[in-house]
DNA sequence: ATGAAAGCGCTAACAA
DNA sequence: TTGTTAGCGCTTTCAT
């Protein structure tokens, strides 16, 4: 019994008895190869148990079929957006490629010595980088110096970057509780302090989009919250404080569930009735799946930046010397159980 | 200006002045090279932008430095066991691995139409198969047909397998909580209905544990939940009735968190004092974020898992024909400030 | 539609 | 320690 080792293209072309060629061109499908051959050559591949090499398809053509997404991680409790990936892999799928993922905690890239394997050979077309908080310089440099084809997601960059579209969606949602009559819509948000600009985009674009159809409006912003309040204890007892006091809102948007859910708490302590007396709506990657009513929500479409993003790299790995326009993906609106028309007037105060 | 196309070995090795085999030998590390004509060859490398093509190696070692990650998704809302991909990149860090993910929804690996890239071609050395749920046939057909070297995380199977010791630890809770002198523990699981047999199992080893101790102790296992109740506040309701009746227990264990809030609010509802009244546990992923006191906990161990995986696959793939023992992996207790000595007798039921 | 032949970028004997 | 050489498994002209 000889040594058995994996069966190669030659292999099976000498079970079917044709040219290498001809069976490399039956898997590859990128030349006519007559039926009948081809079902002897799948056949003879399957009997032998035969598996195409990436590797040499690789080499030999000068693509891996690989994309590679680069996360941050916050040490060990790194953010794994279950959507974006799902919908990378939704988006790839059609095209036979595959990923390969590396989660780096921020300290190892920024760090001269560590450069990622991904990064510092050729094992991939492409990268897909979903860094939520500030982007390491050190990295930016790589990708440059190595010409990489990449695109950033969930990142606003003068090119090359797919990202949720939180200004318009602040915009639409703002507008659409003036539309129900609310007049008192605070901007709720324990996540960025009110004196700092926050590192993510979306912390400037909820909150900017938000402003700017207030001021339009005619109306006054009011933004609550600090990032001082760490704790969720606290959080709840401001909001609480918040909902029983005199100027309090018949809305609320919240930056993330969180706040939405603070909120819920705070009117349920200050006897309002949700959605009668208050309104509650918030941004999030989903609709809320905790107890109580549905909120309101901007859906945060990580399912579908995925998508555009893989779309995008597509478009970069044939053309890397194109600078892309920036790809706003837009947001999706769900209704929920917590919106209301504003209750009539010097009535809120008094239950 | 000449066409500009990436640099290789050879480019490297011409710009260095020394012979291809040096360059390769320098990058690989797997035969000695002179301090000084290793400095000048990285020195030529970088000037040049040399990246390792990671498939011309692949092709001519027979290895691909990469493991795959097959997951399994319902529908859109995967599940993406965030430690457990941290672990798996921390235990191939040291290696010089990399990972490739390929996350499927279930039906695309029962229906016998698509077979996954990762398995269809050679693009990674082995696999990691984290199905919570039950296991395609045809994937292992698959696995076996192509003779790929994989190991099962978080499934028992007869050899190749890593997982979470659930049955030691529902013993070890158990006998906690009898040492504390509660002699009414409940086991409480909303999972899975009380009928069937679980198909994950962590459903048949938490409760077998929790029973077999319990009988061990001369105690009686008392059972509550049921599948049937989907919604959380059917949950929550059930639970208020459980601990608001007379044969209410003084300890809970719960399969997962869920259940320990849901005993929680239980507990509120009764007006009984968490843990001077009643103690709660639970089995989860980590210490529970939501408010709240902190549940005492068993902290199922993924990070662990993920890197006793990749210790496990890497051997795998050393001898693929020797089949390795099934590893449990313990699990963590974490105290949290939930536990309490059992009641004094003939109290608890008249507050 | 198929065959023949050259070579992608790298490594592993072996020789020096 | 370094150079020489052959070839990993596949694709792609160019013929036929």
């Amino acid at each position: 019994m000889p040594a058995k080792t994996a069966a190669t293209l030659k292999d099976v072309a000498r079970a079917a008895g044709v040219n290498d060629a001809t069976v490399s061109r039956a898997f590859s499908g990128k030349a006519p190869v007559a039926v009948a051959t081809r079902e002897r050559v799948f056949e003879a591949a399957k009997a032998l148990g035969y598996r195409r090499s990436g590797s040499a398809v690789a080499m030999r053509t000068g693509r891996t079929n690989c994309f590679a997404l680069l996360l941050s991680t916050h040490g060990d409790r790194s953010v794994i957006p279950r959507l974006l990936i799902n919908g990378v892999q939704h988006g790839m799928r059609p095209h036979d490629l595959h990923l390969a993922v590396e989660a780096l905690p921020d300290h190892q890239l920024t760090s001269e010595g560590h450069v990622p394997k991904l990064l510092r050979e050729v094992a991939c077309d492409g990268l897909l980088i979903n860094y939520n908080a500030r982007i390491p310089r050190r990295m930016i440099e790589l990708i440059r110096e190595f010409h990489l084809p990449a695109i950033w997601l969930n990142s606003k960059q003068d090119s090359d970057c797919v990202y949720p579209d939180d200004h318009g969606a602040a915009v639409s949602l703002t507008q659409r509780l003036i539309e129900l009559g609310h007049t008192r819509i605070a901007f709720v948000d324990y996540t960025h302090s009110k004196s700092e600009t926050p590192w993510h985009y979306s912390g400037i674009d909820r909150r900017a989009g938000y402003e700017q159809t207030m001021k339009q409006a005619g109306l006054s912003p009011v933004r609550v919250g600090s990032s001082e309040l760490r704790d969720q204890d606290a959080i709840w007892s401001s909001m609480t404080e918040f909902m029983q006091s005199d100027d309090r809102p018949t809305a609320v948007i919240g930056y993330r569930a969180i706040e939405a859910r603070a909120a819920m708490h705070g009117a349920l302590m200050a006897r309002l009735v949700v959605p009668r007396d208050l309104t509650i709506t918030c941004f999030a990657d989903g609709i809320d799946q905790d107890v109580g009513p549905h909120i309101t929500t901007m859906v945060v479409p990580d399912h579908q930046v995925g998508i555009v993003g893989v779309q995008t790299l597509r478009e970069k790995v044939e053309q890397p010397d194109i600078a892309l326009e920036p790809r706003p993906v837009p947001m999706r609106y769900e209704p929920g159980k917590t919106l209301a028309h504003a209750p009539k007037r010097n009535c809120p105060t008094k239950p």
